[in-house]
DNA sequence: CATGAATGAGTGTTCATTCAT
DNA sequence: GATGAATGAACACTCATTCAT
């Protein structure tokens, strides 16, 4: 997720400013407006700032995004988006039973979004998600819905298979959203400020709502599914 | 909590605008501010349809709070009542199971907080909090702990009497309290963009939450204390 | 035309910068826009520099017209589009014969617009309507076809008793318009350099134009009307 | 006048670019750059869409061309060849009368200027002049006062065969080319957005000019010349 | 007290021009 | 020579804040 090879400030080669570098900019430009979108959110971060902290000036950031909105949305597609067909592979591929691809999917969301920078993008959509409509729909549409039928269609092959009871799934799918989402939100807000909560460990908070959510999804030890 | 003894521009009353007005001028400023900055966000609200929603000019809503982040500050802290007190007390006499007693709990949340208005302030705040950090910190001390120690010693009251098994109370009380603000959230943001999901209703989900929490706490029968 | 008694950089009364005139402003500002869209044309004209000509700030142009595109409008509304209402007043109470209304519409035009900073406008919107469809659609719809169907019926009221032979109306109506606007670009455009034009005189060249054009119109001594 | 030998990017000629590209280049661009001038005026032109129009990339212009300005400058000084001297050659051998040849001057310059793209030259130099008092300048003594003085000795012709009357000689020349010059600004300007003036055709428009002019020229039957 | 006219420091965005390759 | 990535000075428009009345 973060660039680490190319620091956004290198200094370290001399060169003159009128260094061209192609290949590198959106990427760099990229990394730096994560970085101050989830720091100060949408509104709040100016684009010059975004061209700085990536060491070119403001015009040069519009050569690559032809707008601010663009931009984010770039950053949520490399975020985000694009780990979508990732997992979507490995659903279809998945071998085990489906407490166990539940689990993990979870661990994996957790290790590759809400433990990453990326989570600030999750928690800037739903704070700023009323003031930039446009923003809303594209996230909607590229984020909320293709996550959801991923995992509405795991759901279903625990219920196809046996080991899940049958259940509404819409409800289900914000069942198991809802503690990721939670944590996310928290992490970014006030998790900071609470003395007393600072020794939740995250994962096993997860690993706990996934317990309650499996055992009420689960078919019961002698129950006829 | 929220501000519903004088609702916004209540022209109601037939009596001269000038004599009841003098008094009321700062709260129905916080009233408007606090519709619109849980709508639009604290950098898209204007100070101007602030004043405006009130029926005061720009220049008096300066006359009252000294800029726009004093007039922020001053919406999230004056809808803090603290209505923990009767909660509070709740808790001390009831006499029913604790199980019984969390249902109550969400559910009056719910009702009073999370389907009114004020639930605006739970967005608020939770959105803003990385841009104002003495709101975070102040609703931090003022709500959350507060809140999570009245959670915690309901919890606990479960526990002494046999009803609980033994748990770690701090993931517990975030495990009750991350869908009610999920539920918040989701209503103030991405909600209303979700066709599907519009046929959700909280309620429903709020119940089935408990349902898995409940289960998963409770001393299962035939389980040795 | 010219608001002379209020010269836009009046610096006779020194008082303080905060002065407040709402009346005055619009005036000031729409003279200030005249001029500069007349030296500098649309595109080229800076909304500040307007603004520093009527002695306010940028803001306070914006607070009195909301876009340029709108400054522009305000202008042409000012300093043209007011005067069709006197002009079609005049055209209905004329006693005369025809030829003569026709003489004094080409005076009157030529007094009021041709020989003013008005004409200005007029030589700006032929320039740039390309380059700003909405103008040119804005000053079609409010000077030109107003204009036009004005210059139609003083043409059939020729038609109607006697005067005029019958003609194409529209034909007419440009011939009858040619030799104004053409005036007017020249003026503006190639006029000022040429030494050996600086000789012709605007009125005596619309006098013989009026005159040829009325001698084509009218009914030859001795012809069949 | 029109740069008609060279169309723009006319790719007809199978050759590998390299080799007729070398000198074409300059040329090219002012082609392109005369279209877009014409159509969107000087400032809305972007040269970045010049440059793309002649098939070569933006920094290549400014090899050929040291600023926009310049270009400008250079598109229509390109674009005045100096076509007098054929002109002035069909005056001399002229057999027929002078109201012929009135005609025949008229008609050709539509047809070979006014008709053709070479009009935007006329519409560019007129909707710019004032910007660039130096094109004016130019434009003033190598177009014209050439052109002026030619009209002026036709007219004189007619003077001394005893066809015209005797006249004020500029008045006159105004007089002969205002319907050209009115044609061509409207047809580049007002013209396209006119949907009641869309029937009037412009050949006729300039006969029935033409018809007015000569009437108002010529010696009248039975008149003493 | 209350007003609202006036301000001016930003904002996102554009585009002529430069210059390393 | 040719390129096109990079620049930075504009520019239209916004809005929190001030202050004369």
């Amino acid at each position: 997720m973060s660039r680490s090879p190319t620091p956004p400030s290198a200094e370290a080669e001399p060169r003159g400013k009128r260094e061209r570098r192609k290949e590198a900019r959106p990427g760099e430009l990229l990394d730096a407006a994560l970085d101050l979108f989830v720091d100060k959110g949408f509104a709040a971060t100016r684009v010059e700032e975004v061209a700085a902290r990536a060491g070119v000036s403001k015009g040069t950031l519009f050569l690559y995004f032809p707008s601010k909105e663009d931009l984010f949305k770039a950053v949520v597609r490399e975020s985000i988006t694009g780990r979508f067909t990732e997992w979507a592979d490995m659903l279809e591929h998945y071998e085990g039973n489906t407490c166990d691809l539940v689990r993990e999917c979870l661990t994996q969301w957790w290790e590759r979004i809400g433990n990453t920078r990326a989570s600030g993008i999750t928690k800037l959509v739903m704070s700023e998600a009323n003031t930039f409509p446009e923003i809303a729909d594209f996230y909607q549409r590229e984020v909320i819905e293709p996550g959801n039928q991923l995992i509405g269609r795991i759901l279903q092959r625990g219920v196809a298979r046996g080991e899940f009871r049958p259940m509404d799934i819409e409800h289900a799918i914000l069942g198991l959203v809802a503690p990721l989402i939670f944590m996310v939100m928290w992490k970014h807000s006030l998790g900071p400020c609470s003395a007393a909560m600072a020794q939740v460990d995250p994962e096993t908070f997860l690993n706990q709502q996934a317990d309650l959510l499996l055992n009420g999804l689960r078919v019961r030890p002698g129950e006829t599914p």
